[in-house]
DNA sequence: CTTGACTCCGTACCTTGGTACAGGGTGTAT
DNA sequence: ATACACCCTGTACCAAGGTACGGAGTCAAG
């Protein structure tokens, strides 16, 4: 069985990736990675491909999407004969979807900054329920 | 019982924040609020203070921490009059987190700009995989 | 050829952050 | 005094994203 040198079972595969076998199964009873080839002996053996594409899902996640988003993602990605027409209005959405992302996060930065900054400079103990009104006073403390 | 004019039961508590009588069992469940007044006919009645409270509750929950998180701060701030040095350090955990989004999120814009700008000069079809290579490597592509 | 590690499938269970009853007891306006 | 809105407790349920487990088959090293 060397004549695809490549291939793995899922527990291999669950290993390479540092993540548990039920979660592959998992992803691939949602769809979100293709059934792989499957001997007679019933066992599922994995690629390259199935290994890059949960890399992929795991830092998608990472970066706050659910799966539903990455299944959306991985769409996008592996419908084969997609154009640019097809293709480039969803990407730029995912782009917007991202920026709004990005721009949330930094309101609640700046919120943390403030946050920090209004205990730093120099008050040994807070006040009590300061913490609080700060945060509820969008930080105007 | 015009005497204590603050207090009130927790519809008028849960329409005064706009949330979910039963999300404010659900916070008593969790302890995350204490039990206020109970009179003799088994209501609850809720003050001011619960009002800041959820609505630092609230807050918070918009600037990304876990109700459990949320918990160890007001634990830290009812039990010890949290000083600075109790909550600095859990924001400036906070800021990282959220810098390190920030960051992985712009990586995945610009792998994406790169996938529809390649779109864009020409190519009827985008290359399998080239957005997941662009993301796994780090938009190294 | 045995034994231990691995795989299969199906189903049940977990956590987080709630939400929705049911079946009973109140409070208040008319 | 009688609706009707509101409160109580307790339990069940929801969605997302897994995780665990039982019972059976399989692979690979000694």
């Amino acid at each position: 069985m060397d004549d695809q040198p490549q291939l793995m079972t899922i527990g291999k595969l669950a290993n390479a990736l540092e993540i548990n076998v039920e979660t592959i199964r998992y992803y691939q009873r949602e769809g979100l990675i293709k059934e792989p080839v499957k001997r007679n002996n019933g066992f599922r053996y994995y690629g390259i491909d199935h290994l890059s594409r949960i890399m992929f899902i795991k830092r998608a996640k990472e970066l706050g999407f659910t799966l539903n988003e990455i299944k959306d993602f991985l769409h996008i990605n592996t419908t084969k004969k997609a154009t640019c027409a097809d293709v480039t209005p969803r990407v730029d959405e995912k782009i917007k979807e991202i920026d709004q992302k990005i721009s949330d996060l930094n309101k609640i930065k700046s919120s943390l900054k403030k946050l920090r900054t209004s205990c730093g400079i120099g008050e040994e103990e807070m006040k009590k329920f300061s913490m609080m009104d700060c945060f509820i006073n969008d930080c105007k403390c």
